[in-house]
DNA sequence: CATGAATGAGGCTTCATTCAT
DNA sequence: TATGAATGAAGCCTCATTCAT
């Protein structure tokens, strides 16, 4: 059944989540209301289904509108809506992001699922991109950097609110703090 | 012998670096070439020797010189010597430090060795400390959390050099770039 | 397998017996020829496998028969009935039994086991049922005491001969002397 | 010192009583406040400390007046205050009582400390010597067994009050009680 | 005499995984 | 396809005891 198969993956995600590649496999199949040993006919090992079920969160989550932001011809709106954009995605998996760097840092995890890696990939592409199309002189690294940090400072650093959680105000003049320490400075 | 515990403490810390509070009792008896029982002698059990391994090398490492900086008057100076200071202080430390993230980031640590909090907590009343001696109006939590953002993405994203490999006209490159963002803002 | 279950309770029930809670679960399993984590996937913890052990073996060697005699009309019958049967299936499972005083004694078990308690309660319940069908007025506590004081001096004190082995004109002789005591005082 | 040795003697009576055997030398320790390895140079080892702790104890407290009453001439006299004494005694030695009957079962104590077995001899003896003095002919063993049984029910059946707990009246209904079954019987 | 330091042996328990159906 | 049963390996921790001072 692909029924089944489907439903580990999302019930071992939510262990994943909560408890990273430690999650034993007794948790996820009970969790997944499956005797243990079907998650090892499905999947092989532990590994494999803890990549499997990551990948396929990845794709689901993350590659999706990665780049619609790069064609935005001003700057700063380019910047405001990818930073508006990464933001809410990431606060909103939070756990799961927190996660997913907690298992690289720790160099648990194989290439393919290196978020942070991936983020600040895809952040540096975007902006080579949107320099180009607007032809710009921009330190993608750089800003690539900048804005992981930002990210990252989300994810990591106490927060009083999550992003997701602030008014439209708050979140607006949070934008133009972060905006204007990259525009001023070119 | 004062000369044994050290001698645990020390080699814990090698082993814990590596592998984080997952490391085996018995990876540090082997490492500290002692029996297995010695630890709980000596430290009664695994996550008890876990903290007060991190918290004698935090104060030997991060409490030192916290808030010399900040008596600086040229908040250039200050913003240069800050960050350059921790970028060098969390290069050198690198593996222990993502270590440390990467457990709090999953939530296994008591709150005294919450290092993100330490810093951004230092951070902030190192700001905050400058901004009263100089008279200066600054936004210290929005500053604090784009240093943790700088000195996070220098510890979690891929790098080509670390900070301390870095020569001594690179280095100056890209402080002058982080620091540019907090000055114009003003 | 109901069979390899079946198979741990007895092999169990016999190391208990010898070594009482203190037996370790290694040995168990080596008595019951199955590795060490079978007892846990089937039982849990050791508490659970001895007081599973326990519990079965009391259903099926004590409650049996409990109340059969209080029908008894003869006050001299339902004695000598409740005395024989009870001094027999004692010293028959002497070894359990003392063992289970042991762990009672020092209050290693939990009240369900809690076998001076059962054959106490059980004694005064027999005895009011007879009283009471026969229209009696009989102190069922001090009775329920007095042959209590009976079983456990045959399972404490030294012995000749257990109660099991004696002949026939032994016991009898025995019985009526133990009866005695209860039918004159009335 | 004979003062520190008197000091490990009582603390460990103490956590015996609590424990039994199965204390570990170092809650000895603790309680007598002393080193572990103390206990070691003192005692040898873990069960010649028990042997000499229980020793110790039992001389001072059971062995003392253990014959005073054989000399009562009137027997129901006798058999009133040797119950009354004995389970005097034995009610304010419960804990200590409890678990020497508790090791006694398991077996694991050397013959010179069976308690069950000190105190049947000594009722033999007593019952035998009042019998001699007073011409009687009485079945010492049966009574001794009799009583003995009177006080084990007393130790291990539940109990609303211990004996040394009643007011007189309740004392003297008890011990007409436990008396005359013996009486009426010769 | 007393102790701080250290330990070998062993106990309970959990884990990922294999076997047999 | 799915599972109930079983397990080897390993982890944390405790115990009585010895060593060296």
């Amino acid at each position: 059944m692909r029924d089944k198969t489907e439903q580990i993956i999302q019930s071992a995600l939510q262990v994943f989540i909560r408890k990273g590649f430690q999650a034993t496999t007794q948790e996820v199949a009970n969790e997944a209301k499956v005797a243990e040993v079907t998650l090892f006919r499905k999947f092989g090992n532990k590994q494999q289904l803890f990549i499997t079920v990551i990948k396929s969160v990845l794709e689901k989550k993350f590659y999706a509108h990665l780049m619609e932001q790069a064609k935005t011809h001003d700057t700063e709106d380019f910047l405001r809506s990818i930073i508006d954009n990464r933001l809410n995605v990431l606060s909103k998996n939070r756990n799961l992001v927190k996660m997913l760097i907690a298992e690289n840092l720790m160099g648990n995890l194989p290439p393919e699922i290196n978020l942070p890696d991936m983020i600040f990939t895809s952040l540096t592409h975007g902006i080579d991109q949107h320099a180009q199309q607007n032809n710009l002189d921009i330190d993608s690294t750089h800003w690539a950097r900048q804005l992981s940090g930002i990210f990252l400072s989300h994810l990591i650093l106490p927060n009083e609110k999550l992003y997701n959680e602030l008014s439209e105000g708050e979140r607006n003049r949070l934008l133009n703090k972060y905006i204007s320490a990259f525009l001023i400075n070119e």
